[in-house]
DNA sequence: ACTTTATTTAGGAAAATCACTAATTAGATA
DNA sequence: TATCTAATTAGTGATTTTCCTAAATAAAGT
């Protein structure tokens, strides 16, 4: 399948929360983890599962690894579920 | 989370492939268990979990349960993605 | 009542997911 | 080089998922 990867991100409650709060722009590994009463390396797992699924884009800065929204695959995900239920985009 | 069980349910490819196979309208469960290499069981748990997320509604009729698509929950994900990426609906 | 057909439930094994702590890597700075 | 901060990887254990076969249930036909 192609974008099972982002169906399986997805399934997680805390990475869709992750992804929602990226909606503003980019934040840091560290700045996103806080928000969370989760260790750091789980939630460097949840980071990891979401990149592989292309829904976000890291960036390193200096000391700092920021992550940013990849809404094409957004839209693509977007376009499955209209696929699925046979929903036709309104234009 | 209110609809967690439904992006959970839509995580695994079978499932996506139930869905979309009901489009056309209602097949009950041994019609949709043949057209996949699983057994009957394990088809059964899918329909389960495509039940308890509320994305299919069962109906029995005599010796046959007919599954049907419930697009109200398939347009409240469509709603949760979107709301995800913060992609706004064009009217 | 017995049998057949359709489907689910029970029980169990293998694999994946998700969390943790400890250790490592990468870069910046003294 | 040594140290500090930020983040990841390694290793482990608990839980969940996903599949199987065998058994049970439900409705219909003989």
């Amino acid at each position: 399948m192609l974008n099972n990867k982002a169906f399986k991100a997805l399934a997680h409650p805390v990475r869709r929360d992750i992804l929602r709060r990226l909606r503003g722009g980019q934040l840091s590994a560290g700045e996103i983890a806080d928000a969370y009463d989760i260790s750091k390396p789980s939630m460097s797992i949840h980071f990891k599962v979401l990149k592989e699924a292309r829904l976000i884009q890291a960036e390193r800065k200096g000391n700092h690894i920021y992550y940013r929204l990849n809404v094409t695959v957004g839209d693509e995900v977007l376009s499955g579920i209209m696929d699925i239920f046979g929903i036709e985009k309104e234009k």
